[in-house]
DNA sequence: CCTCAGCATGTAATCGATTCCACGAGGAGG
DNA sequence: CCTCCTCGTGGAATCGATTACATGCTGAGG
């Protein structure tokens, strides 16, 4: 591979030259500029990121650490991620926690090893001593869907409070009285805030969130089946399954199914993080939305401010309720089926990136 | 930052020393082992992996450019690639093309310029200038997936050919005799192989393939809309609709929804590439699952072992067809509805990588 | 008691860039 | 004509590691 000395020799000036031509610096007469640039044609020359990085100290590569890449709601993150950060000259490294905190910190340390600018987490748990001390000591951070209390970095979120007031006010509109929930870990700020949204949300219908109707899942599907079948294992099952995301509504599904019984006829379900496939399910799935791509690109910005020297800001948006079949129909309020209310192209994936809809940030 | 000059410092001997614990050489003595150990600790040191990577010339990471990280095929691709490539000792940076050759090219610069170990490509074209170069220049590379033909790099993918034949001759035992393929590129050569295998099975029972049932797609669901749309027009649309990969077999369900019509009432449906969500779509869809876990960990070891100096070796495994009921009820072949067939826990992401349950492949 | 092997250690070169500083040439101004 | 500034350029230090080579010390063997 072709180094700068290189160039430098096939270009008949010295080093200092060639770099200064490379990163366009002012001050080089323009007869020096064509013979650089003609050897770095003829050599095939690219500047070694890694040496430059060592000097600069900047890698112009962000960290991305989320809980599960096989949730397509963090797949849609990461990609919003990466594009932004690529509009803004950076490159990412994504790291997969799969929900499990030791990988989480594997990756945060792995890519603090490789000297990235800046880091975006989705925390699978309260917080390790190595996120907190790359926290304390300065790291440019920010979270992102999820965050830690009590740490004085910029968290980029939806709000699903509202939303989720939609949803019990759209259950208990079809009748349902018994509703329960698989949730997050607790120890994650969505797995905890969506239990309480949801008891809060219930408590304005009277309606009491029993412990024996809060299942305690960690966001992946097998959770969801089992908690899902200790529900309906109960005397008096729930009416209504609320799945704190779309993975563990896919294990409730498996595992209503594995039973014989059908969604929402013997028991509804609904699920936070909407998805393409929700549409077509059996039945289609009613969702709270989260404004994914808007997120992404909010947090990368805010790291990249961070980053710059500007002052990052946390922002929350909105997330929205999506009302499909699985909870049962209403007459009623249901005359627009939702698969005419939601037009064909929102499935692909410019899903949810409207920025004009739903905005208030704080 | 802490740097090996502050730890040499702290424990009062050479960086050389410093370096050589690290590296655990056997040459160095037990108390300036631990003296140094003592100040990594207490400096809370963390070596470099740019100042290491740019002596040493080895980044201990490979790259990973997949077509589209929206895919979730691709996306448990990328998950079994990082798990290998971490128990092997390698990072894994993923580039994601979104089925642009461009955005391919980015990444592949990139990633080159970064000095990654090898690279792990899934082409979205036929093969840029850029990638060819790097191929002929020696880079350890290796297709997975789709490959270049032509071009002296180790291929690790699946073989759908039994299973496209095995799936003709499910459709035809229904009746079907009108099938159509919704194509991907043709410069992929998953675009144009499924397409061929498509066209031999139907051709051993006399069915033709014309044009007409031929639909160009792009790998995205978009153009699977757009294609079924076509079919659909058609005087004598098809009566089965073959997608070449899940997206577009979503793009088609939309379609085909949006005409009021019915899965497989109306026409019927199938996919390459299998994922969880088939099994609870509105009909569950048959499909062809490849075993991409094992193809991910298999195309991580044929590259580390091209890295390494070991002779590097292409892999292929066959797909198989996983019947399901878009294709319309066999009342003779299908009493074992797929419900029962494919217990629950398979649905998670430990699907497809039992190897022995549902193999109906040769 | 001398020699030499081998071990522990340090000094310094090196990887490939960026960048400070010095220097020479040339032009403007006095 | 001299001075000084600007511009283009090159030399060399630097980033943080690894590692070849040199050196001093210890102990075994003759």
């Amino acid at each position: 591979m072709a180094s700068i000395k290189d160039v430098a020799a096939e270009a008949g000036v010295s080093v200092a030259t060639v770099s200064r031509v490379l990163n366009d610096h002012p001050s080089v007469s323009a007869d020096a500029r064509t013979r650089v640039l003609a050897a770095v044609e003829t050599l095939g020359y690219r500047p070694n990121a890694v040496a430059r990085s060592l000097r600069t100290d900047q890698t112009h590569t962000l960290g991305l650490v989320i809980s599960d890449v096989l949730n397509p709601y963090f797949t849609e993150l990461a990609r919003s991620v990466e594009e932004e950060a690529r509009a803004l000259g950076y490159s990412v490294i994504i790291g997969n926690a799969d929900e499990r905190p030791e990988l989480q910190d594997h990756h945060v340390r792995n890519l603090l090893d490789r000297r990235i600018d800046g880091l975006l987490v989705s925390p699978t748990d309260g917080g390790s001593p190595l996120m907190l001390d790359a926290a304390r000591a300065g790291t440019p951070m920010v979270f992102v869907d999820r965050w830690i209390p009590g740490v004085d970095v910029p968290v980029v979120r939806a709000d699903g409070r509202a939303a989720v007031r939609d949803l019990v006010a759209h259950l208990h509109g079809l009748g349902h009285r018994r509703l329960a929930i698989i949730a997050g870990p607790a120890a994650t700020t969505t797995g905890s805030e969506r239990v309480e949204a949801f008891r809060e949300a219930l408590a304005e219908y009277g309606i009491p969130l029993p412990d024996a109707y809060i299942g305690q899942g960690d966001f992946q599907a097998e959770s969801g089946r089992r908690v899902t079948e200790g529900f309906l294992d109960l005397a008096e099952p729930p009416e209504v399954v609320f799945a704190a995301d779309n993975l563990m509504a896919l294990g409730a599904l498996d595992a209503v199914r594995a039973r014989g019984l059908r969604v929402p006829c013997d028991i509804a379900l609904a699920a936070f993080d909407d998805i393409p496939w929700f549409v077509h399910t059996d039945p289609p799935i009613t969702a709270i939305a989260q404004p994914t791509g808007e997120l992404g690109r909010a947090a990368v910005r805010a790291l990249v401010d961070r980053i710059e020297g500007r002052p990052p800001q946390s922002v929350t948006l909105p997330a929205r309720l999506v009302v499909r079949r699985s909870c049962g129909e209403n007459p009623e309020q249901n005359q627009n089926p939702e698969q005419n209310q939601r037009p064909a192209q929102n499935q692909s994936r410019a899903q949810n990136e409207n920025p004009e809809q739903n905005r208030s940030t704080s």
